[in-house]
Parts: structure tokens; C-alpha cells; sequence
DNA sequence: AAAGCAATGTCAGTCGCTGTCATCACTATA
DNA sequence: TATAGTGATGACAGCGACTGACATTGCTTT
């Protein structure tokens, strides 16, 4: 995933320089201000000093940008279960990925707010993050399948991966003191733990 | 003048009776012949012998036709829950909703059938159903909290519960021979607890 | 200079969805 | 019997998201 600054990265930007930066750019500040639906595309085009049409190049639909970045979180948990050692169990697979994927969080939390505000005001946006937090379980049960864990078990893991990071995400979210999302996430899955225990 | 012999059903339908029914059924059988993208509003309504507008007075979107059904069984979750024993743990109370769920649904097994391969091929309705379990989650997350569980536990127990029968639904929608949904959620229970032991 | 190319602009069109007002079938009341 | 509600529906206009088709632009290559 290419970040910002792209001085001179191949054919890019023979126009004004990150098009799709400025979309992305113009598109949450309006939504910022005016919300989510109150925002028109042709408004965030406008901003941006583009057409509407180009907006649809760059983003399959207007919730999209929002969520553009879910590819690289995507890459980085999916990279860290592969790479986990051989003997770790499945659930501590899932949990360094999910480690790792807070940490890279972590250091977005101002961007991770904001967002998280814009969504939170829309039901529409909640179904989009929602479909993206499926394909990433979808995702890690696949890395957990490559490394030999069977059905239904790789499913679970992922899913219940996902439900950890939810859970902590959303504490970390509320929470007035910044506090590390990490130690969050190692919480959440002790309560889990305690919570299929019994029963 | 009155050729119509309608039975007076609760002063429902002083038109042609149970125009919802019509609608509902015009759209599931769209949505199977011809999809759900390729079917538009209005032919729904013309099958239904409705106007458009009428549609739109009934279900709140193109989508909400296949899911207001939601809403009984988050009752039937829900009172399940808040009628467990008071000795019974959070998971095992879920457990007991979530059984009573499967037994609902193990009486319209075709219709899910039909419903899911209308959802399986269409991201939109994805997310609906992706945002009406996690309402689900929510809403035993708080039948829970009534009962005195504290936060996250109640959250976790309440998202835990979800994966469950999610897993569980889906093997029970793709396996040829019929099947108990029922003992499959408590198949799938297991499996995650025994997933959450290890590591 | 000409050709090629990828990003952008322009325009028309479909469809989901909403607001507004009229109309209809029936009911309640005078 | 006449009259005035009442709730469901129809008819219509309009907005905004999104798409397809085609022209244009600015740069690169030949």
C-alpha cells in the first residue's frame, strides 16, 4: 500500500499529482463536517477539483473510501499467521496477527478515530466494515488452513479472532486516555477464554 | 356486487388481501429466477399487481424483503436468554437461545435454503445479513448484561454465540443430506471452546 | 511531428428511494 | 341515507448513486 509523497512512483499523476489522495481527502473531511449521507459525491468531487465520473474510478462507491486501507490490515494479519512458528497453536497464530495488525492501528489512532466516528453515525458504513471484518476471518481461517488446522476449527479460530479485535477495538475507541490497543487485544482473548470455559 | 368472499382477516387488506405476502413472494421469486441485481423494484411490484411506491411503503429497501424475518428470531433468541435458570452460565444461557433459534429454523429449512443462495450471490446482501447477526450479537450481549453479566463478558459471550451458529448454519445449508441444525450448534460450541483452550 | 496511452471530462441514462398530493375502499357518525 | 373521516394505495416529480460510451488532455515514445 503506497502511503503518501509519491514523488516519482512510475506513469503516476500526469495531471495534479493524488487524485485519489485528494478524493480521500475532500471525501472524509466532508464527511466530517456534514455527514455521511448529507455528502454528495459531485461535492466531493468538487473539492478535490475532479469530476464526479473520476471519483467512480478511484472508488467502487462512496463507502469505499473509508475503507480502501482494510487491504493492507488484511495483508499484514494474513502474513503473520503464515509466518508464525510451526508449533504454535492456531489461536496463537491468529493472536500474533492480530497483534500485529493493533500495532499498525496504533499508530493511526487519531485517523482511526475520526473514521470510526463517521462510521458509527451510519448504518450503511456499519454494513460495509462489518463485510470487511467477515473477509478478513474469511482470510485468517485460509492462512490457518495452509498450516494444516482442519474444519470447522480453522473457521472458528478466524471468526473468533475477529470477535476479539472487535471487542478491544471498540474499548480502545471509547476510551478518553490513549491506552495501547495491543495489551487490549491480549485482554479480550483471556476474556474469551474464561468466558467458553465455563458452561 | 361483492364477488370478492373475503374472509374478514382482521380488517387487514380492504384491497386485494396481504399485499406484504404478495410482495414478499413476487421478490423471492425475482430474486431466484433472474437475481437480485437484475431485479428491479418495479417489476416486483407489477408482479405483485402493486404500484412501486406501495413496495417502498412495506419494506424499507429493495434488501429488507428477504430479512424481516429477523426480527422474530432475535425475540425468540432474546426471551430464551432472559428465561435461562439463573444458575445457568452466560454461555451455556446462550447456548440455550441459540438451540431454540436452530429449531426455528429447522422448521423452514427450504425456504433458508432458497433465501441463503439468493444472499451467497450478492455482496449487498452480504452486509444486510452481516449487520442483522451482529444486531443479534447485540441484542443477547444486553439480554445478558439484565442477568448480570459484566462488560466485555457479555459482549464476547453475545458475538461468541454468533460465530457459533454462523459456522454451524452455513455447514447445515451446504450439506446435501438433511441434517439437525440443532445438534450442529452444539457441535460447533465445542469445537470453539476446545479452539480457545489451547495456545 | 506523429502516434500511443492512461487519466480525466462530458453526457445521457438507469435505478433505488423519497416527498407530496390525489384517490380509493371502507367505516363511523350524524 | 348522507356525510365526514381513515388508512392503504396510486401517480408524479425529483434527487442522488452509479454506469456506459465517447471525446479530450497531457505526457511519453517513436
Amino acid at each position: 500500500m503506497s502511503l503518501t509523497a509519491i514523488k516519482y512512483d512510475r506513469g503516476m499523476g500526469r495531471w495534479e499529482p493524488n487524485a485519489r489522495g485528494r478524493l480521500e481527502q475532500a471525501a472524509m473531511s466532508l464527511y466530517l463536517e456534514s455527514g455521511f449521507e448529507q455528502t454528495t459525491v459531485a461535492e466531493i468531487a468538487k473539492r478535490a477539483g475532479l469530476s464526479e465520473r473520476t471519483f467512480f474510478r478511484h472508488f467502487t462507491d462512496k463507502r469505499e473510501v473509508l475503507f480502501w486501507g482494510a487491504g493492507a490490515l488484511q495483508d499484514l494479519l494474513v502474513g503473520t499467521i503464515a509466518s508464525a512458528p510451526t508449533t504454535a497453536t492456531p489461536i496463537a497464530a491468529v493472536l500474533a496477527g492480530l497483534e500485529a495488525g493493533a500495532a499498525l492501528l496504533q499508530e493511526r489512532r487519531e485517523g482511526a478515530v475520526q473514521r470510526q466516528s463517521v462510521i458509527a453515525a451510519n448504518a450503511e458504513l456499519q454494513e460495509r466494515e462489518l463485510i470487511k471484518l467477515a473477509s478478513l476471518a474469511t482470510a485468517m481461517a485460509d492462512a490457518l488452513r495452509q498450516r494444516g488446522v482442519k474444519e470447522p476449527a480453522a473457521s472458528l479460530t478466524g471468526e473468533a479472532g475477529i470477535v476479539v479485535f472487535k471487542v478491544a477495538f471498540e474499548r480502545w475507541i471509547n476510551v478518553t486516555n490513549e491506552q495501547d490497543l495491543v495489551p487490549l487485544v491480549r485482554d479480550s482473548l483471556k476474556e474469551l477464554k474464561g468466558v467458553t470455559r465455563d458452561g
